[in-house]
RNA sequence: GGGAGCAUAGCUCAGCUGGGAGAGCAUCUGCCUUACAAGCAGAGGGUCAUAGGUUCGAGCCCUAUUGUUCCCACCA
C-alpha cells in the first residue's frame, strides 16, 4: 500500500502526539541494568518561578541530544529532571503578590506564609516542567526530583550536620553583602558588581585639639554617621604627626581617633581615608586591627537609625543628600567631584547592596577547595572546552568562606537550636530539640539556607543519597556529564564539586559541557528591561522543536555565545520540510508489502558509493559526539541529507525506477535502508520528525528513540567504488557547469561523446546522463573526433557535446583556454610544492604520492584541453 | 589591576592532531525536471585583523600590536 504523507511537514500535528507515545511508552525511563553501562546527566533544575527561555532551550536541547544519543547507544541513559525552589526569587515572588493584597510576611506568620509558598510551587511550579517536554525533552519524570522535596531536605541536614561537627561550618559576626530590598544577606557569588557614575565629596573633618582640619574624600558620606576613625598610611609624612590624635565627627560631634594602617594608598585621593567598620569591608579589616568600634547606622531597609533623630527614617540616598547639604551649611565641605565606581548589586533584584555587620553561617571553604582543585588538575573532572578551568581554578584559589544563612522564610530552615534560657546551642537532624543542658525546649534558628547550598548536593541527593546504598546512586553515581552556561561555573559547578568530593568521595560528574549565551540577532543579551527576548514556546509553535533545536545546535561551538536569528530558525525549518519530503518521495515509491530491512546483495556503484559515504558519516557522527562537537555533527547531518542523499541519491534513483525491475528493486531498498539510518542519527537532534517519519517508513511497532544508533561497519566499505562513481558525478557536475556557462536550457537536449580509459565505469553510470546532464543519448569509446561541438574535460574524461548551432568557436576558444588556464596553475603548484627539496624530505610519504596523483592528473587533464583547442582551431 | 574569548565571503558562523579556504542566509543567471519554489541547476564573492617568528608547508603553533566582548578584583 502507497503510504501518503502530506506535503509540508506540520510540527504542530506531530509533536505533541509523538511525545505522548513517548511518554506512554515508558520510553524515557531509565532502569539500573548490570547488563548496560549507565550514562547519567541530571538537569541543571530550573527555578520553580521560572518561564522557559532561550538559555534554557539551549541547554536542554545539548542534554537531550547526548542523552538520546546514549540511550540509541545501549546505554541504561538517566536524565534526571527536577526543579530548584530558587529561595529569594521565589519568596520575593510571593511577597509581591501578596503586598498586592495587602498582606505582609508578618500578617501571615511564618507557618502560614510557608503554607502559601507552597500552594504557590504546587500552582506553578510545575510550568516550566509542561514547557521542557514542549522541547521534546527525554527526561526520566519518574525520578522528578524538587530541592525542597524530602529526600533532598533530608540530604541537606545530613550535610549541614556533618560540615558542623566537623567543624566546615560554623557561625559568627562578619561583614556580610546585605541586599536591603530582599532583606536578607548573600553570598560573594551573589553579587554582581557594575559601573556606576558617582561622586566624590571632600570633607573636612577638624582636629579636636581645634589645630587644623585633616581633608578626606568619600563616596558614600552618609556613612559619616558610622565612622570611628579616619586612617593615614604610616609611611606617609604628610600626616605623620596627626596619627594618634583625634578628630571632631562633623554632624555628629563624636570624638574619633587618626590610625596608621598600611590599607591607605598614599597615592590615592588625599591619602586620609575615613574608617567605617559597620558598613564597608575594607573598614571591618581595619576596624579589626585597630579595635575600633562598629556603629550600625542603618535598618535592614537601608534607613537611618533613630539615634540619628536628623536624619532617621530617610533612606541611604535620601540621608545622603541631606547629610551633604548639612555638611556644606557646615563648611566641611571642600569640593564635589565626578568619579566612576564599582558598586556591588543584588543578582536578584539589582538593588545596591549594603555591607552589613551581623551574625551568619558560613561554609569553611580552604578545606574543602582543595580536593576541588586537584580533581581537576588530575582530570577526573574535565571542562570542555578546556579553557573554563581557569575561572574554575581562580575562584577556588581565592575563595573565601560560604554565607549560607539567608533571613527569609522560603528554603530550608537551618538545623540549628538554641536555648533561649542558657544559651546553649545544638545542632540536630531532628526537627525539634530540648535543651540538653536544662531541658528546655529549644528553638531553632529562623534562617533558612542559600539556595545553592541544596543544589551543591543535587548529583546525589537527587540519586537517594544520604542511604548509601540505594540503587541508584550506587548504580547511576558519579553522574557523566553536566551541561551548564558559564555564567554558572561558581554558583553551581564549584559547589557541586566540593560537595561530591566530601560527602561521596567521588567527583560528581567527569565532564562539564560548558555552553554560551544566546544572544539576540544583534548581539545583544536577552533581556526582560531590553525586550529582546525572544520565546523559545512561540519558536516552536510557528516553526516546531525540531527547527528550533537544530538551530541551537548548529555553529554553536562548546563555549561560546550564539546568537538567535529568524532565519537560523527557518533553514533548520526548511531542512525539516526538506527531510519530510525525500520520505515522501521514498514512500511514494515503495512497492505493495514492502518490508523495511536488510541491504540487498546485488548492489550497483551508485548504491555502494552512497552506503560507503553513510558509513563514513555514522562513524563521524559518533567520533564528533564523543568530542562534544555537536555543532560540528550536525553540519555533516545537515550536509549529507541534504546534498548527498537528496540532490544526488534520489535523483540517482529515479531512472532506475522508471525502468523497473530488479534494479528498481534495488534502489527501494537502499533508498529506505540508508534513510533508516540517517533519521537514525539525526534523531537526537530533531526528535519529532524522525519518530514521525520511522512510524510511517518502518511501521513495525518500533519506536526510533529505542532503535540503536548506527555505527561503523568494516563490511560497509567501499572506497574503490566511491571512488570510481564519483568520476560520474564529477562528470555530470563539469557538464552542467559548461551548459549552465552557455545559457544552454536544460530543455535543450544534447548528445554525448564519452571520451575515457574507465569505459565500465560510464557505461555503468550512462543511464543518469540523461536525466542529471540533459543527455539524449550517450556513446562511450576510448577515442572520438566530433567537430563543432562543446567540449567538456574532467580528470577521468572528455566529453563532446555537439550543439552546433549553439557552439561559437571564439566564445568556446576563450573558454577552453580558461580552463586551460586553470589547469596549468594547478600543475604549476603541483610541480613546484613536488620539486621541493624540503617537503620531499619531510612530508609524510602518504601526502607526496596523493600530490603526484593529483599532478598526473592535471597534466592529463591538460593534453585533453589541448588536444580539444586545436580541433577547435583546425 | 588581573584573566579569558572573539576578529575568516555583504551578514551569521564552522574549520578536528598544521598539507591547495567552507556552510547557511543574501546577491546574480537559468529552471514549475510528477518528493520538496520552505525547491532544482549554476555563478560571483575572502591578503583568514596587523607585524614578526617557527616550519618543506601556517586560518590553525609562538611573540607583539590593534579593535571588540566578557569575567574576576577591597582603591576610599
Amino acid at each position: 500500500m502507497k503510504k501518503e504523507l502530506p506535503k509540508l511537514y506540520n510540527p504542530s500535528e506531530v509533536e505533541d502526539k509523538i511525545y505522548k507515545y513517548w511518554m506512554d511508552g515508558k520510553m524515557f525511563h531509565a532502569e539500573v541494568d548490570s547488563k548496560k553501562k549507565p550514562y547519567t546527566i541530571v538537569i541543571p533544575p530550573p527555578n520553580i518561578t521560572g518561564q522557559l527561555h532561550m538559555g534554557h532551550a539551549l541547554d536542554e536541547t545539548l542534554q537531550d541530544i547526548l542523552i538520546r544519543w546514549k540511550r540509541m547507544s545501549g546505554y541504561s541513559a538517566l536524565w534526571l529532571p527536577g526543579t530548584d525552589h530558587a529561595a529569594i526569587a521565589t519568596e520575593a515572588k510571593i511577597v509581591e503578590a501578596m503586598r498586592k493584597e495587602g498582606v505582609t510576611k508578618e500578617d501571615l506568620g511564618r507557618d502560614g506564609f510557608m503554607e502559601r509558598a507552597w500552594k504557590w510551587k504546587e500552582q506553578y511550579g510545575g510550568r516550566i516542567v509542561e514547557q521542557l517536554k514542549k522541547l521534546g525533552s527525554s527526561c526520566d519524570w519518574d525520578r522528578e526530583r524538587f530541592t525542597m522535596d524530602e529526600g533532598c531536605s533530608k540530604a541537606v541536614k545530613e550535610v549541614f550536620v556533618k560540615y558542623y561537627e566537623k567543624g566546615l561550618i560554623y557561625r559568627g559576626e562578619r561583614i556580610i553583602n546585605w541586599c536591603p530590598h530582599c532583606k536578607t544577606s548573600l553570598s560573594d557569588a551573589e553579587v554582581t558588581y557594575e559601573d556606576q557614575a558617582g561622586h566624590f565629596w571632600h570633607l573636612r573633618y577638624p582636629l579636636t585639639d581645634g589645630s587644623g582640619f585633616v581633608e578626606l574624600a568619600t563616596t558614600r558620606p552618609e556613612t559619616l554617621l558610622g565612622d570611628t576613625a579616619v586612617a593615614v598610611n604610616p609611611k606617609d609624612e604628610r600626616y605623620k604627626d596627626i596619627v594618634g590624635k583625634t578628630l571632631t565627627l562633623p554632624l555628629v560631634g563624636r570624638e574619633i581617633p587618626v590610625v596608621a594602617d598600611d590599607y591607605v594608598d598614599i597615592e590615592f585621593g588625599t591619602g586620609v581615608v575615613k574608617i567605617t567598620p559597620a558598613h564597608d569591608p575594607n573598614d571591618f579589616e581595619v576596624g579589626k586591627r585597630h579595635n575600633l568600634p562598629i556603629i550600625n547606622v542603618m535598618t535592614d531597609d537601608a534607613k537611618i537609625i533613630d539615634d540619628y533623630p536628623a536624619y532617621a527614617g530617610m533612606d541611604r540616598y535620601e540621608a545622603r543628600k541631606k547629610i551633604v547639604e548639612d555638611l556644606e551649611k557646615g563648611g566641611f565641605l571642600v569640593k564635589i567631584e565626578e568619579h566612576a565606581h564599582n558598586v556591588g548589586t543584588c543578582y536578584r533584584c539589582s538593588t545596591t547592596v549594603e555591607p552589613k555587620v551581623s551574625t551568619q553561617w558560613f561554609v569553611k571553604m580552604e578545606e574543602l577547595a582543595g580536593p576541588a582543585i586537584d580533581a581537576v588538575k588530575n582530570g577526573d573532572t574535565k571542562f570542555v572546552p578546556e579553557r573554563f578551568d581557569k575561572i574554575y581554578f581562580h575562584w577556588l584559589e581565592n575563595i573565601k568562606d560560604w554565607c549560607i544563612s539567608r533571613q527569609i522564610w522560603w528554603g530550608h530552615q537551618i538545623p540549628a537550636f538554641y536555648c533561649d534560657d542558657c544559651g546553649e546551642m545544638i545542632v540536630t537532624k531532628e526537627d525539634s530539640a530540648v535543651c540538653p543542658k536544662c531541658g528546655k525546649p529549644m528553638r531553632q534558628d529562623p534562617d533558612t539556607l542559600d539556595t545553592w547550598f541544596s543544589s551543591a548536593l543535587w548529583p546525589f541527593s537527587t540519586l537517594g543519597w544520604p542511604d548509601e546504598n540505594a540503587e541508584d546512586l550506587k548504580y547511576f553515581y558519579p553522574t557523566n556529564t553536566l551541561v551548564t552556561g558559564y555564567d554558572i561555573i561558581f554558583f553551581w559547578v564549584i559547589r557541586m564539586m566540593f560537595s561530591g568530593l566530601e560527602n561521596m568521595g567521588k567527583v560528581p560528574f567527569d565532564t562539564v559541557l560548558i555552553h554560551g549565551l544566546v544572544r539576540d540577532s544583534q548581539g545583544r543579551k536577552m533581556s526582560k528591561s531590553l525586550g529582546n527576548g525572544i520565546d523559545p514556546l512561540e519558536v516552536i509553535a510557528e516553526n516546531g522543536a525540531d527547527a528550533l533545536r537544530f538551530m541551537l545546535a548548529t555553529g554553536n561551538a562548546p563555549g561560546n555565545d550564539m546568537r538567535y536569528s529568524d532565519e537560523k530558525v527557518k533553514a533548520s525549518r526548511n531542512f525539516a520540510n526538506k527531510l519530510w519530503n525525500a520520505s515522501r518521495f521514498i514512500m511514494m515509491n515503495l512497492p505493495e508489502g514492502f518490508k523495511a530491512g536488510k541491504l540487498p546483495e546485488n548492489l550497483r556503484a551508485e548504491d555502494k558509493w552512497i552506503v560507503s559515504k553513510f558509513n563514513t558519516l555514522a562513524k563521524e557522527i559518533n567520533d564528533n559526539l564523543d568530542n562534544f562537537d555537536l555543532g560540528v555533527a550536525v553540519a555533516k547531518l545537515y550536509d549529507f541529507i541534504w546534498d548527498v542523499y537528496c540532490d544526488w541519491y534520489i535523483e540517482l534513483t529515479k531512472p532506475r525506477i522508471t525502468a523497473g525491475g530488479e534494479t528498481a528493486q534495488t534502489a527501494q531498498a537502499v533508498l529506505v535502508w540508508v534513510m533508516k539510518g540517517m533519521l537514525k542519527l539525526l534523531h537526537p537532534f530533531m526528535p519529532f520528525i524522525t519518530e514521525e517519519i520511522w512510524q510511517t517508513l518502518v511501521d513495525d511497532g518500533s519506536a526510533i528513540m529505542l532503535s540503536e544508533f548506527p555505527t561503523f561497519d568494516e563490511a560497509l566499505c567501499f572506497a574503490s567504488e566511491e571512488t570510481e562513481f564519483e568520476k560520474i558525478i564529477a562528470a555530470i557536475k563539469a557538464i552542467r557547469n559548461t551548459r549552465s556557462g552557455m545559457n544552454v536550457p536544460p530543455s535543450v537536449k544534447a548528445k554525448l561523446f564519452v571520451e575515457t580509459k574507465d569505459a565500465q565505469t560510464f557505461e555503468a553510470g550512462k543511464m543518469f546522463f540523461e536525466r542529471l546532464a540533459s543527455a539524449s543519448e550517450v556513446e562511450i569509446a576510448e577515442s572520438f573526433d566530433i567537430p563543432d561541438s562543446v567540449t567538456v574535460v574532467t580528470d577521468s574524461a572528455r566529453i563532446f557535446i555537439p550543439l552546433s548551432d549553439i557552439v561559437d568557436v571564439e566564445k568556446e576558444t576563450a573558454r577552453l583556454n580558461k580552463e586551460k588556464a586553470v589547469a596549468q596553475k594547478d600543475i604549476d603548484f603541483l610541480s613546484k610544492k613536488l620539486s621541493n627539496e624540503g617537503f620531499l624530505a619531510k612530508a609524510p610519504a602518504q601526502l607526496i604520492e596523493a600530490e603526484k596523483t593529483k599532478l598526473a592528473k592535471a597534466q592529463e587533464k591538460m593534453a585533453k584541453i589541448e588536444e580539444s583547442l586545436k580541433a577547435l582551431i583546425k
